[in-house]
DNA sequence: TTCAGCAGTGGAATTATATCCAGTATCGGC
DNA sequence: GCCGATACTGGATATAATTCCACTGCTGAA
């Protein structure tokens, strides 16, 4: 086996890519061909796919067999035991100040969910409150899909802790200055110094599921 | 489908191809072509192996997708599936002009939900395309939950179909008078009328999922 | 005895599929 | 300003794979 330790994250669009391989294979028992892909996603060319396949091969998550069809080998990184079935997630209301977000007394229900629908996974739900992420197509009464991390990148959808209050932002770094930005004309940009404020990372966003009434 | 309740048993060799296809499918994530499995089988035409498939898809105990390559699929007798009371949704792809919404070309996925999720009952997961529907939160690429209906009160967003064409709007209607509207400011409504235009609802939306990428 | 099912050979037409080539456009880093 | 990475369109081509055809030979049941 060769040596892909690093493994450079995947793009936005490659686990996309990466997840219908995935789901594809499952529905119909074999992995799709560069059209089947390309026609899923919308691409007009078959080349789009097979740029994509290159790339994931490139990064170590996907085996490509020259030559033959389907030759498609996902290499799951198979998580310690389970690795189909259902997962059961805690919904999180209102995090009280100062108390762990997933403390028990915060846990509104549970809810089974399949554990393809997100990447990475998702560890809980939590409930949105506000508009400050409505542009980012989160609204009040959402629940966040959060994957629990205390790291984050540049884009990314955060769950954050500042003085004691919970929050959902975009998150940006630039050295010592990061900013928590809202998706929201009418709410204000939050701007942190690390070298004076305190800021936990407690997950970032995976995904959103919204119910019923809203709609 | 297909009633198959006899299910004539395997031949010696019958039984022989399909362990061969159920392990081979094992080993390399995709099922055997024609010629391999000849050449597994010491077979020095490709034909016997497809005489060979044709009956054990008469039998019942296999399904060959026409056309496809290595489409195969061993028909299980379901080996954990059905948990409690887990629903499997299809996720609905691109819907091609002029088919049923729930044809089975358009699956691209299964995921299991907790139907406490959503109410009324989900049938279906739509993945929506385009920011028509942006302002309520339903963006490009979005699995918009959807319960089975014919019909559809002011104020709900629906999915339509108008000559052919698949869409999600927020449906509004006084007398036979209709209005199909985008939550958009760059899209136009569609207006109707029942006395001379067609309209089909396929369904109201009840839920909205999105995983990763638009965060 | 004829017929249907089983188990193959051999060849060939036609798709399905992978794969290459040449582009366009955007983005962030050096 | 140039470069590599990402994300595509569009077209061409060789080959991988399905599928049809015409055969041979066996066996057991009608």
């Amino acid at each position: 086996m060769e040596a892909n330790a690093p493994m450079d994250p995947l793009t936005e669009r490659q686990s996309e890519i990466l997840r219908l391989i995935r789901d594809l294979t499952e529905v119909s028992g074999f992995p799709p061909t560069r059209a089947e892909i390309a026609r899923s996603m919308g691409f007009r060319s078959v080349n789009a796919a097979e740029q994509h396949l290159r790339a994931l091969e490139k990064k170590g998550v996907l085996e490509i067999l020259a030559g033959a069809s389907r030759g498609l080998r996902v290499r799951e990184p198979r998580p310690a035991g389970r690795l189909g079935r259902l997962m059961e997630l805690p919904v999180i209301g209102r995090v009280a100040a100062g108390s762990p977000i997933l403390a028990e007394a915060h846990v509104q229900a549970r809810y089974q969910l399949d554990p393809n629908l997100f990447t990475p996974r998702a560890d809980y739900l939590l409930r949105v409150r506000g508009m400050s992420m409505r542009d980012a197509g989160i609204l009040d009464g959402d629940l966040l899909a959060v994957h629990r991390s205390h790291e984050a990148r540049s884009g990314q959808v955060v769950v954050a802790r500042l003085a004691d209050e919970v929050t959902v932002k975009r998150f940006r770094r630039r050295g010592y200055s990061v900013q928590l930005l809202p998706e929201n004309p009418d709410f204000e940009p939050i701007e942190l110094d690390l070298r004076q404020d305190s800021l936990a990372i407690e997950g970032i966003g995976v995904g959103v599921i919204r119910s019923g009434k809203g709609l």
